[in-house]
DNA sequence: ACGATCAATGCTTTCAGGGTATCAAATGGA
DNA sequence: TCCATTTGATACCCTGAAAGCATTGATCGT
């Protein structure tokens, strides 16, 4: 049995009649008739009750009628859906994102590639910027948003902005607070909050560089992983904190975020393996380029 | 593209090894490799990344592989299936009944026959006698419960219940309820209520020659069709009525039911079309002719 | 560098399945 | 009643899809 013979039963169902059915798939009478007894006899059940003049389906034959529909029906879209896959218009793609870039281009990103392809399953992946670097060499994400932290031969590179850090602060902060411009200086015995070389290697370079420029080993007291409890930290008046400027739009109302003189700058961009299977990779690219916007 | 190719496909994709795939489906690798390819090209789509050295899925093949497993299974379900219906194991029996006999064989009818085959859909179908006869002849019912109304060629009849036939009355009823022994005389005067002969010939006809055996014409004043109305116009005083027995055991409060003198007797039985083809019937009459009870 | 492994290719062979001709049974009109 | 027509089944032939065998070519490990 094949999915042929289903077509032929099928015909003959619809039809009832053994010359109209051959003719829809294509053959003569003969052939066809042979076909259905083979049906029935490898089935070894009788589908058609029929003499020289009338055929109709027995109740075994109307009960196969439903299921071949559906079989057959199954049958086609899977055929069609491997194709749409192929062509990146269906399937799933794995996207990766830091928190830093969760309020400010990923929702832009993930709602208009929903809007190209909603067919393709978005399965989103929260991570920091070290782990998304893994994952994608490993194939465990097909793309994913992160800071730009330079060589990478084996990705595909497309930036998205290019966001200035800010400092946060408390706003009863003293002397901070009054101070007109801030930079390395005015920050040399600030107690401050910032991730882990190990979990965000280009923004805490950006920082240490920022400082050590001027000569100035700043005085990093707490090196919590996540950005959210760098905020909540600062919050509690542990210390100031030099975090990208989209996320100071949405601070408590305790705190404070001032620009900083020459202010060290970070690129956000989406990267994905050149050598990616996903056919669905490629628009997801295309739309990360046309959302770029160099300054917010 | 066929259902082969697709086990073709599966069998590569589950073993990722052309030769190992090829061994599964009992032939040789070169032909083997020559059908992956052929799919491929059919489908349009790449569903191997390979090499002299290595097999791995495309993510079309790794989605193909699932809509491949469904279809798979549900290709074998059907042809799994169509010999259960064809056994009677599986499949639609349409039944009828008419309501005298809803409460006495056809819950245990139902019960045991859907134990024996619970994956044939019982369809019930509540009719009145005449209904059930037309239905019968003209195939709209697979199998049926009613009144043995005699010649019947193209039927096969198994024998349920041999019902004779009770009085109801009020309880209060002038001067019947205080009779002894009811026979066609004692009822000469009273106003009798019964289903038409259109309806329920073998019921009707039943009454009539009991009282015309002793000849006597009964004063039939109200004809309804359901059993249930007349049980009503009965308990509202309007006449008396001669129902079968097991009808008697679920009365309301106001009424009563005594034995007939000679009580004509009913036979309940299960029809099928001798020319029936559908399998399940035959279970289902087997299941009648074990529950046969003479005398309720 | 060499052998082992594994997929691809070339060529041959076979049989499933299609075509043509014909038969046989049933129906309907003359 | 009989013949023409319709329709499914049978007989026989033939083609091509797909299988087998032998071999090649590429890659990896020793």
């Amino acid at each position: 049995m094949d999915t042929r013979h289903m077509r032929y039963f099928m015909a003959l169902a619809e039809t009832l009649h053994f010359g109209r059915a051959a003719e829809r798939m294509n053959m003569s009478q003969p052939p066809f008739s042979r076909q259905i007894a083979m049906i029935e006899h490898t089935l070894g059940v009788k589908l058609f009750e029929r003499n020289s003049r009338n055929v109709a389906l027995t109740p075994a034959g109307k009960h196969f009628m439903k299921d071949c529909r559906n079989v057959l029906g199954q049958f086609e879209e899977a055929c069609r859906d491997v194709r749409l896959v192929a062509n990146g218009m269906k399937g799933e793609l794995r996207f990766g994102f830091m928190m830093h870039a969760a309020h400010s281009v990923v929702p832009q990103l993930v709602q208009r590639y929903a809007e190209a392809r909603p067919d393709v399953r978005l399965v989103l992946d929260e991570r920091t910027p070290t782990e998304i670097d893994e994952m994608l060499v490993a194939g465990t994400l097909d793309a994913a948003v992160t800071f730009d932290c330079g060589y990478a031969p084996h990705l595909q590179t497309v930036l998205l902005v290019r966001e200035r850090l800010r400092i946060i602060m408390r706003k009863d902060h003293h002397p901070l607070a009054a101070v007109g411009q801030i930079g390395p200086e005015e920050l040399r015995e600030e107690k401050v909050i910032a991730a882990p070389a190990a979990t965000a290697p280009a923004l805490r370079s950006a920082i240490n560089s920022y400082f050590s420029a001027r000569g100035i080993v700043p005085h990093v007291v707490l090196e919590p992983r996540l950005q959210h409890t760098i905020i909540q930290l600062v919050a509690k008046g542990l210390g100031v904190a030099l975090i990208p400027s989209s996320l100071c739009t949405e601070l408590g109302t305790g705190l404070m975020s001032r620009a900083l003189t020459d202010a060290p700058q970070l690129d956000v961009v989406l990267r994905a393996p050149i050598t990616t299977k996903n056919p669905a990779v490629s628009t997801f690219m295309e739309i990360g380029k046309s959302i770029q916007q160099v300054s917010l």
